[in-house]
DNA sequence: ACCTGAACACCGTTCAAGT
DNA sequence: ACCTGAACACCGTTCAAGT
């Protein structure tokens, strides 16, 4: 109850939870360009100096929201089926980037910026929990790193591809696929123009990412001991 | 020759290829955020607002840069060991990405603001050149395609993955890394902290992307007419 | 027709002044 | 000790005024 009543739900107490919640809203809504510390503040109704209480910088800002996407990404570690579990993590992942595009470049390029050490914790926590599921399935910790890699690698370069054919407003993308297309010199680009029809049916994301992980997952069947459940083997 | 001999070689007239090789020294040396347009006129000793003339925003300078080192990569397309070419390639890919590190930003987020038709024409190019190379190793154009996006993908993983291990400052390097993994949680980082001496060893990129590419190409050859030279079939 | 630069509407962040 | 907001040193871009 504030003291003059006029402001029922606004100016709840922040906390950095809260202050991250409204940026990803922020970012989702009207892109990154809008996260700033005075249009921010101004949706949570304070001084835009207050913000720096909960993050030191824009950057640390930006490298929040990021781990307050990746965070919801939940990887079980004891699992009978690993390579389901893998599979099943992929598509979650998916999901969230196509739930919060705008944080995709985020999400990929942050990590550029900070020495994995340094890196906020929720996004460690997805390559702990991976390495754990990896161990357990009898790889050793070493080949396990190099598999995340791998994996994380296909993630992330397999979402960057799908977002590319996000086109803004749908309705326009033939107009703008013909347009640009046709603005390409025929001699220059006679393969690409070929595909227009192709590239106008769209792109089944879901389908492409089982794809590489199909080829992913079988690279690594060579490699473990057991296709299924397996004891981990300790020093 | 100006009207005071004073600054001989200071102020060569102006083009979109000299706007943006400064642009891209910018960027190399001090980062993207050095890259504003008030900056960038005083590195030309030009008013600012004279660079409007060869590019219409901020952003499209941004696209220009990545264009520029993008332009870089030739795909020789009548090659008689296609597999070998793409693996080259993805090598000299790698190469130009670690020479511009602070470009890869650019170079796999601005295509997502910008749809594929209407992206810089040097962008353009390196597709063009692959759908070539694998229409004429034997694929379909649509397949092609297919393939172009995995491979594609997979560089961007890759190379998202190697940057990250690098650190600015490699002195530091070890102490970073102690200092950051010391503060993880050892009850929710046991895995991760197990792998503090192979994370501080580091990360040999060309043999992890020849790994990836091995696993891509076995792939494909389940997949295409002739492992080698073939002639295109056309319809 | 082309170019210039003043002006507008913003930024992130510092820091002195308040409580 | 904590919080506030004025002030600093920047931004991208528009547009009127010059040539």
């Amino acid at each position: 109850m504030t003291k003059d009543g006029a402001r029922p739900s606004a100016r709840p107490r922040l906390s950095r939870e809260i202050v991250l919640q409204a940026a990803l809203r922020l970012v989702d809504e009207e892109g990154l360009d809008a996260l700033t510390m005075r249009r921010l503040g101004q949706e949570l109704d304070r001084d835009p100096m207050a913000l720096y209480r909960y993050a030191t910088s824009r950057a640390e800002l930006l490298d929040g929201v990021a781990e307050l996407v990746l965070a919801q990404l939940d990887m079980p570690t004891d699992v009978p089926d690993w390579q389901a579990q893998l599979r099943r993590t992929a598509h979650d992942f998916r999901q969230l980037a196509l739930a919060h595009p705008n944080v995709v470049p985020l999400i990929v390029t942050r990590p550029l910026a900070t020495p994995l050490a340094l890196r906020p914790i929720g996004t460690l926590r997805p390559l702990e929990q991976m390495l754990e599921l990896l161990v357990r399935a009898g790889y050793t910790p070493v080949r396990a790193l190099h598999v995340y890699r791998s994996y994380w690698g296909l993630l992330h370069g397999h979402i960057l591809n799908e977002l590319q054919e996000v086109v803004v407003d749908p309705e326009e993308t033939d107009a703008l696929l013909r347009l640009g297309l046709h603005r390409l010199p025929n001699k220059d680009f006679p393969r690409l123009r070929g595909l227009a029809k192709a590239l106008l049916a769209g792109y089944d994301g879901a389908a492409a990412l089982d794809e590489s992980l199909d080829l992913l997952l079988s690279g690594l069947t060579g490699d473990t001991p057991a296709p299924r459940k397996v004891r981990a083997r300790k020093a």
